[in-house]
DNA sequence: GTGAAAGCGCTAACAC
DNA sequence: GTGTTAGCGCTTTCAC
């Protein structure tokens, strides 16, 4: 079926060593036993088994990224980015989805392993520091955003309770005394440090936190910040500006917003999270934290590459990527 | 390092085979022995070498998911979707990005192959029938969407022409009489399907083509949208009605004509392709073709497992998914 | 420089 | 029912 070193050592009238040897680009080789060799391999179209390399070689070849769902733009950004980085260094990725629940989280976790991938990419949203047993049976892990597990493991991320503080400081900027948040959620990593910083935000300007303003949210879906808004408009004394966990959930908010015939920002600012490519576009679009995704991408297969090789020294190194405020039609940029 | 099925064959005090065969859920073990095996499973946590496995089974345990980008919401949806519907049957999917370029797609297509994966779903965008040589050396392709290549492979879309036809139909069914379309391509296989359909349309309706209501679009993404559409809101006559052919490119151009203060769908209607979760959020909503994305990925992916498997007969099956037209704000739905 | 041969971890004949 | 063994395609000592 398929050609085999083999097959192509026959060809050439040499052995498997010397196909080898040409393969994998070593350089002593007799020129006229190279000739034949690279003849061999053009007539037979050889293509090396990589299942037996790896075998051989005590590796896959491979780099797992475990993500919620690619069908969150955020994820599909940054899937897409982290393709490129490893492709650029000769990986192949392997994508699993676990929409952000902590079994499906460990399970996948616990699936992963020296003997289906070399290293991985995880972004997890609920997985606990009691999760990571022996992490993943020893193959190297970087941890992507926010979701803080107190565990020695590589992570990168933006510093998010900065990065939340940031966007609240600018509504307040604007002259909102009542600025609500969308996004709490006991069960998510993020959402402890994007109320971190809201809170922040609000103290440093003298404003007083209030329980009503601040919503809950499921799975930061567009439809759940819909929802949020909803509620928020209801009450008594409405906000008049909100800060999104997501921009998915500002997304929601706004047209929530827009339904209920409220005019932005001047009746309410909306600020989000993460600039989807779709927040340039919405109307009105959309003021938002825009983290360098693709420093992000980089500096995490960076990371894993070094470890498998072995490179890197400390244990739990924690980099961080830039991130930048993007103001936008929605808070009257 | 890793445990192996040796070292759980020593501790039971049994062979590599009756370990083997209790790992695959091989029937007929004795129960002392069965007892003793998963006795050393559990306290080893053994976990199989993929690798060395499929080394010997001949294959590799892996499927390939060929898409131009996974930051275009409707590749992150589709791979989404693909993923469940491969993990559901046990497979691990490796992602490939070719930017929709012919040259990374056929390069793409060239490294796939037997020692890397065992199927791959392919949505190719520029690829033309001299790419496909040996087919991906001989593992089973599956192509997903529009771009219809004259090779006999197997391929699931829904019907393109069908679908751009019923959404003219409905701009046209509106009393619009100038519809513009935006997407035309020459590179593009969706181009050529959509362009069919929009034409037959306005032939069924009366309406004569005119070439400058035809935008192209370089990428399909959001600014090109735009970017086409404040092209064709300078014509002498604008249009009152534009097809766009993906969500995407109704977005900027919805965007589009909101900047230049055009009211949304009096002034002029607007339609896109594909259903992106976006398009139920926008303002106004937007009107589009919906195709079952769930039903392309299931076909899809049920297809390869049957070729994988040796099933299948007819060597270049074409499975139709279905599509509904969802109306919504941007043509007063 | 090159060949022969061992062996990565696993499965599948084939014996017992 | 279970053990022994060959071998998937490759890399890699180790001789020559």
């Amino acid at each position: 079926m398929a050609v085999t070193l083999k097959d192509v050592a026959r060809l050439a009238g040499v052995s498997v060593k010397t196909v080898s040897n040409v393969v994998n680009g070593y350089a002593f080789v007799k020129p006229e036993n190279r000739r034949r060799v690279e003849e061999a391999l053009a007539t037979t179209g050889y293509r090396p088994n990589l299942g037996a390399r790896n075998l051989r070689r005590g590796r896959t070849g491979f780099l797992a990224l475990m993500v919620p769902e690619l069908n969150i733009p955020y994820f599909g950004e940054l899937a897409g980015l982290v393709l490129t980085a490893a492709q650029k260094r000769g990986w192949a990725v392997l994508i699993e989805q676990t929409q952000g629940t902590r079994d499906r989280e460990r399970d996948t976790l616990a699936s992963l392993g020296p003997h289906l991938v070399d290293g991985a990419l995880v972004h997890p949203e609920a997985l606990e520091a009691a999760d990571f047993p022996d992490p993943s049976g020893g193959i190297p892990l970087v941890m992507l955003g926010e979701h803080a597990v107190d565990v020695p493991i590589d992570r990168v991320a933006i510093d998010n309770v900065l990065a939340a503080r940031t966007a609240v400081r600018h509504l307040a900027g604007l002259g909102r005394r009542r600025i609500a948040a969308i996004g709490l959620n006991a069960a998510r990593g993020t959402s402890d440090q994007r109320m971190a910083g809201y809170r922040a935000a609000l103290a440093e300007r003298g404003l007083s936190y209030e329980d009503e303003l601040v919503a809950p949210a499921e799975k930061y879906h567009r439809a759940d910040g819909a929802a949020a808004m909803r509620a928020l408009l209801a009450l008594p004394t409405p906000p008049d500006a909100v800060f999104c966990f997501n921009d998915l959930l500002a997304i929601g908010a706004l047209r929530a917003a827009t339904e209920c015939g409220l005019r932005i920002p001047e009746d309410v600012a909306i600020a989000g999270f993460d600039n989807n490519e779709e927040s340039a576009f919405c109307t009105p679009t959309l003021t938002t934290i825009a983290p360098d995704k693709t420093a992000l991408a980089e500096a995490a297969i960076d990371l894993v590459c070094r470890r498998i090789a072995g490179e890197a020294s400390a244990p739990g190194q924690y980099i961080q990527t830039p991130f930048a405020l993007k103001v936008r039609e929605s808070t009257g940029g």
